[in-house]
This record gives C-alpha cells, structure tokens and sequence, in this order.
DNA sequence: GTCGTCAATCCGAGGA
DNA sequence: TCCTCGGATTGACGAC
C-alpha cells in the first residue's frame, strides 16, 4: 500500500491518502484478499467542532472477498454456456475487414454458441451508440427492458445484460480516477496550506518574543476588559485564548478542508 | 433456492 | 510486440 500523509500540527488535522494497489495473484490454495483503491483519512487530534475521523473508501466497498481466477478452456456451467457469447467459428471480419452493412446487428445463431474456438463479438457503432443512449436513460435495466433492447439490437438478453454490467463497472471506475484526481489536488491544497501557516505560526512567535514589554501587554489586554456598564475590570468574555494565536488562527484558518468537503456535495 | 449485481479476471481484437 | 479496450466468465453476496 502507497501512503502519503501530511499532519497539520497548527490544526489538529491529519490526513492520509492511502492506495491499495490492485491484486492479480489469484491462485487457488492461498487466497489473497485482493483489494484496490483509494482511501482519503482526515482525522482529527483535537476533540473539537471537526468530525474525528473521515474515510472516505474508493472504489470498493468491502462487500467482496476474492475471486478466483478462471480455468483455462473450462466450459461454463450450463446456465452460463446457454448464456455464451463467445461462438466458436462465427467469422468476426468478412473478406479480412468488417462490412459495415453485415454489422448491421449481426445475429448470432444458436448452433455457434457452442462451438470451440473463442471469437470475440464487436458491437455496431450503431448498437453501441443505441446501448449507451439506453445506459444514460438508466444505469440498470429491468427484464422487459432488457428482452426489448436486445430485440432491438438483435443481441441476447444476457449480452444486453453483460453489456450494463461492463458499462456499470468501467463508469465507475472512470469516477474513481476523477475522484482520485480531485482527492490529489485537494490533498496538495491542504499540503500548501498547513505549510503557509507554519510559517505564519513562526513568524508571528518570532514577532511576539521581539517585540518591547508594553507592546506584549497591550496585545494581552483583550484577556482583561472594562465593562462599561459598571466599570470593573473582568476576564475575557468570550474565554477563546490567548489573543495573538488565537487571533492568528481564527483569521488565517477557517476549515481549511471545508471548500474540498462542499465539493463533494 | 433463485435471481440480480458486483468485483475480479480472462482473453481476443486492434492500434501504436 | 506491447498495450488498451471491451465482451465474457466466475464466484460471492444480498434481497426476496
């Protein structure tokens, strides 16, 4: 797993942009637990207005545990063959180039679902366009939907079917990577701000221990007011702290992570 | 138990 | 030859 981390020590913050990488071992008699993706933690140290721990999980929910890796020329159980679309000997090209008039929602008979060779099938331009026509109308498709768009298309349901599922997958991946992109940007923000503040943070101690004895006490004065109904002199009312820190933090840190938060709302 | 969906993976086709 | 794309398979899981 890759990590980077920043912690915002003038905050509290920590944050931590995790990647599982993507497992390929799927051998049989030692099952890994393959898990990819993306995780962004903002925690915080302070107990205060700020949530203590944010994850946010990309893309995988957790929900799978393995899989295992296909057998080799292993026929698929019979549910699946029937559903197979990968028929052995359909010619995928005519004269060595696809005819675009034979591409017109080539049908696929029930003889050449069985056969022994693997020929990938290519949708139409056409069939592809009216998929993703259906795809951005809804991501998912009931049965009457499916059994009509694959009438449509001249496919078999269960390539209608497998076709929303690929389209399902790979979209959501596309959002990943967006998503990680937006997550690198907001994590470089951050990085640059807490640095900023840090040397905010140093300057303004430096400043303090410089200054003369009076220009201290002056700026400590806030902890001690005059109420002007009754004249006497009290504690600050607000209880906030010491006024250069203090001060310097509420105008320079205002939830430094709340303009990356609202854009995932 | 069945069905639908998902994650992981395979692998043929085609382009660089 | 390598890489990417995309259609297909497989097994797990949740809902019913």
């Amino acid at each position: 797993m890759d990590a980077c981390k920043v912690d915002m020590c003038s905050t509290g913050l920590s944050l931590a942009l995790n990647y599982y990488g993507k497992s390929t071992d799927s051998s049989v008699g030692n099952r890994p637990r393959p898990s990819s993706g993306f995780e962004l933690e903002i925690s915080s140290s302070a107990a205060a207005a700020i949530e203590p721990s944010l994850t946010l999980g990309l893309p995988g929910d957790g929900r799978k545990a393995w899989s295992v890796g296909r057998v080799i020329g292993k026929q698929s159980s019979p549910t699946h063959s029937v559903m197979s679309s990968f028929p052995g000997g359909r010619p995928s090209k005519i004269n060595g180039k696809n005819d675009e008039a034979e591409k017109v929602w080539p049908r696929i008979s029930d003889e050449e679902e069985y056969g022994t060779s693997r020929k990938k099938l290519r949708l139409t331009k056409g069939q592809s366009a009216l998929l993703e026509d259906k795809f951005r109308e809804h991501g998912t498709l009931n049965p009457k939907q499916k059994q009509d768009l694959a009438q449509e298309l001249n496919l078999r349901p269960r390539q209608v079917e497998v076709w929303f599922q690929n389209r399902r997958a790979r979209s959501k991946l596309k959002k990943t990577e967006v998503e990680l992109e937006f997550l690198r940007k907001c994590y470089e923000r951050l990085t640059e701000e807490n640095i900023r503040l840090q040397k905010e943070l140093q300057e303004l101690k430096s400043q303090k221990s410089s200054a003369p004895w009076y220009t201290q006490l002056h700026e400590a004065a806030p902890a001690f007011a005059m109420c002007p109904s009754c004249n006497k002199v009290t504690g600050a009312s607000d209880g906030s702290g010491s006024g250069l820190l203090a001060a310097a933090s509420k105008r320079h840190f205002s939830n430094p992570s709340a303009n990356c938060a609202a854009r995932f709302r």
